[in-house]
DNA sequence: TATGAATGAGTCTTCATTCAT
DNA sequence: TATGAATGAAGACTCATTCAT
């Protein structure tokens, strides 16, 4: 309120916009969402929320960026405490294996997801950051492959740069199915991820 | 243009709104899309688009409609004229192996195609509508499999269910990888059908 | 259907086209009703009404236009049947009293009826026919009761021309009272019938 | 024009739309005026005016609503100045008498007046509020005319139900002739007020 | 910074009228 | 004459964005 205010207070401020911004998008999805409900939901002002942010789209941007940045952060962290390559990829297939892609939050971003994946398509600016994202997620599982054929943990033959592309194609695929509500997410993922193990195997 | 107009023309005047539709969503977006760029595109009159389509959404259901009607057709083709089981996995793997994502036209429909899928889980009875649409994938696998087993050809283990699931699983993951341009979608598919194939065999 | 067509013919059609133009505008009001709902009424194509009228316009005068020429008909005839003024006056009072204002159908006309007298005070030119009509509504009553004047029959202090005007002005009242329908009618109406020919004796 | 605003300047705000939509309605009608006609005529924006209220059918009622609100209060204040029946009688038949129905504006208002009650007709929720206004208006008569019955000024014989009933019978059948620019408005008034008055008496 | 009223381009949809057959 | 498909100008309403306070 004070003119002149702390970065944190604005984080915060920024913090909650977003927080509530998905929260709309989850539940409307990104073109339905206005940013009357925005306003609604958050409680801040129109006028405070563009002093924020220049437009709807950028809201939309950050929401899924800093989505994407703890889930990486998150799964590095994890990778780091781990030892083993079969371990570090037990651990990630088992993070989706443990989530309940039917619990409504979760579905609800799981759309807004792929909704923000699809609509970068059409701009070149944004299907290049999404990207550059992709690749570090992709990178994060390149890396403990190879470390893995270096430490002679896994197979010689597998491509890292396949396998874990292949990863991700699984999760997509099955979180992607996860919109029909009798898709046997667990018997199917975890088929996969013991195929996928098992190639990694000797 | 006459009044008193064959079937047939009104039939003919359908296909080329929803084929602009088509067009219009894959360039655009499903939701960005207006009547007025199918107007644009199709050179036919916003009053005409109304005489043969109740509703914006209509167009929409109708468009996707179709397409669906006409891959189950071309698939259902096919299975009856092959013999064994593996053939038939061979040939709707060999489908979308032999099919190029990245093709602007093709890209454009999955961007479409998977919009359309999101967008339906806004709304119960879309939802169902494609659900029932996925169920006569799913049961058009699932009824191969059993077959095979019957007939000896593959393994009495895997659950058809699941792998039925399981496939299209793929087909969505690559696909949906096929976003980025650099995903090597052939590798990864090869790679995928190899190893579900091999689980099949014995 | 052939080429060269009666002009009985096209009476016929005319009047068909009218009577369902009527019975949609009271069903929906002038303006809410739509050349397709009369095409839909009349099962006769819009490009044949087309033929017949040149607007909707043209169809509303029309049909406000020959329901009017009935009604004076109708008074006429039956004027000339009685002989005594106050007879006169008596008849044209009960036609009132004897219908039912609140009776689906006729409740319906009133209020076309009105909503048309309105519509014209917008249009001088529609203002002179309605105005006209009006005049001949009353100079029927006037010259009804100038004769009654000189016959002695009537009071002759009552200005003929206020007392016609009087008329119709009653009529007008408890027909528009009549949208409310816990009006009582026929209780009002019957009052002031008493009063007005009260006022004409002696 | 600034946020913050006292609920002062959104009455005034409102007021000023609704004036403009009288003026509107009585131009053009009811139904032919246009949103648009009103942003024209107020000078207010399509987006404020949606601000005020929710749609064009809540400007119609709030229109009449008020319109109606003040002339209750009107004659109930002035009834409460006056003593004797007879003379709140006189009054209320007064107010019509000295008023011009020709008189460009107020002739307006009369048209748009009773275009409204005609409208009402097709809508059972309208119908029902303005059967609601109308009772108000109606007891406002039956308790004056009760009041005289008890305290001997008027005759006992007359039913104060049916009498209020006569009275806006009168008004609104000279209102309506009014569209006439020929009508003997006030000679018509003027006797039957004069008729209605005689029969209360004694 | 915060507020929320104001703006107006853009959206879907309707419907009177035309016109080729 | 009859038909009904085609046209496109409105119309009601929405909503991202601006800006005065």
């Amino acid at each position: 309120m004070p003119p002149i205010v702390s970065e944190e207070y604005k984080e915060k401020k920024k913090e909650q916009i977003l927080k509530s911004a998905l929260s709309c998008f989850a539940d409307k999805g990104f073109q339905s969402s206005t940013i009357d409900d925005i306003v609604s939901h958050s409680g801040i002002s129109k006028g405070a929320i563009y002093n924020y942010f220049k437009s709807k789209d950028e809201i939309y941007l950050e929401v899924l960026n800093r989505a994407t940045a703890k889930n990486i952060e998150n799964i590095r962290d994890n990778f780091s405490k781990l030892r083993s390559t079969l371990s570090k990829i037990n651990f990630i297939f088992d993070g989706y294996l443990n989530t309940n892609p039917f619990e409504h939050e979760r579905f609800r971003y799981i759309v807004v997801f792929y909704e923000f994946t699809l609509h970068c398509t059409r701009n070149e600016k944004l299907l290049e950051l999404l990207t550059r994202r992709r690749d570090t997620f992709i990178n994060l599982l390149v890396d403990v492959l190879k470390e893995g054929q270096e430490a002679k943990e896994i197979n010689n033959e597998v491509d890292p740069e396949i396998f874990a592309h292949q990863f991700w194609t699984i999760i997509d695929g099955v979180s992607l199915q996860a919109v029909y509500n009798d898709f046997p997410y667990y018997d199917v993922l975890r088929e996969m991820k013991e195929a996928y193990i098992e190639k990694l195997k000797l």
